[in-house]
DNA sequence: TGTTGTGAAAACCTTCACAGCG
DNA sequence: CGCTGTGAAGGTTTTCACAACA
């Protein structure tokens, strides 16, 4: 079955507050306290879960652990996926703080960084690499997803670089929009319009619901 | 007239193009020029630009120069916007870095962090405050628009203090989704989510246009 | 009673396709 | 000729509303 990409979003932010819960003994949730968790209406909620399948029960609601579960065989690949990332900078530090002891499915297990004096440092639990090793590193590591955390000006260079090591899908935190091949997944997170998007509808006085991310 | 949040997304997308352009002396673009820098389709530009009213010419296309003006006219606040940052972390850093010397309408006025090593020190060019000085401060700046770059387990309770500062509009960068009056207007940048998100269709060999954001 | 599961309706957004123009 | 502007069509996503059920 193919899913929306706001379907996936929206899973995936069900998940994490689901194993919130879990973490407060919580074995059963309604429709409708999810959603107000996650910030969408419990029609929306019900109807994701039936799309993948999932049902509840009309006293208790839904099993937490399955439910985590069931969207795990959805978002997850088998055996886990490698993430790279380029840019040790403010952003990239902050990103393996991030996922330093995230989930075991998605791990950064390779970052690369031009400044020679970065070299073979150990990061947060991960290696430095210089940016001439990533083909060889980036195929050993058999990753398919790459994060961009480099200025604006290496930005497009650096994503033509992972393309070519056989990534598949890249996270660009530059404020450059990346031209690529179309069979590259290509994620902007532009702090930029995020913030000009927030200014300008913090402006009207909306009352206005808002999904995750 | 109100814009739904793809649109100010796009517009804003458009607009950093056409300042780009603009740099490079160019005087008109073609729909579809806009169209494949931004990663829409030509239609949608035009639709786009339609539904703010900005007309070009069969023979040269758009205006630059006036159609950055009119999307400003749309997006920005006539007297400019104050912006105030919470968590002076790495994270917090990079986004200063990020907006240091960007367009004149949003600016970043204060930081705000807990740690007292951090007080009174100007970073980036802006100057650092202790928590308690928030209300103050935030009310001093009329700021509108804040964001939260600190860990997961502070977040919370931080928006609920910038709200009652008189922030209307938040960007959260921690993982954690806030529980907020619907008055508030809340973006989340999740990386997780974000990452998951990239992995999920990275893996299926879709041939997925992407849009911005 | 309060919740789930779900067809059907509504709302929204994108694309098509073509007339009209420079 | 190739572009813009746009009504109409098409597609997708969200919400409604209610039967079924524990």
């Amino acid at each position: 079955m193919m899913l929306s990409e706001g379907m996936v979003e929206r899973l995936s932010v069900y998940r994490q507050l689901l194993v919130c819960l879990e973490h407060r003994q919580r074995t059963d949730v309604f429709s409708h306290e999810l959603a107000s968790l996650a910030g969408v209406t419990a029609a929306q909620v019900r109807r994701d879960l039936m799309t993948i399948g999932y049902s509840g029960n009309p006293r208790r609601g839904y099993g937490v652990a399955g439910l985590v579960a069931v969207i795990g065989g959805y978002l997850d690949s088998p055996g886990g996926q490698a993430v790279v990332l380029v840019g040790l900078g403010n952003l990239g530090r902050a990103i393996l703080a991030y996922f330093n002891e995230r989930r075991q499915g998605l791990r950064i297990v390779a970052a690369f960084d031009r400044d020679p004096a970065k070299m073979d440092q150990i990061v947060q639990g991960c290696r430095c690499y210089p940016m001439e090793k990533l083909q060889e590193v980036v195929a050993g590591t058999g990753a398919q997803v790459g994060i961009i955390a480099v200025p604006r000006d290496g930005a497009q260079q650096v994503a033509l670089q992972l393309v070519r090591a056989g990534i598949r899908g890249l996270l660009n935190l530059s404020p450059m929009r990346l031209v690529m091949p179309d069979y590259i997944y290509v994620e902007d997170l532009n702090m930029a319009s995020s913030l000009e998007k927030i200014a300008f509808f913090s402006r009207r006085q909306t009352g206005e619901k808002k999904v995750a991310q």
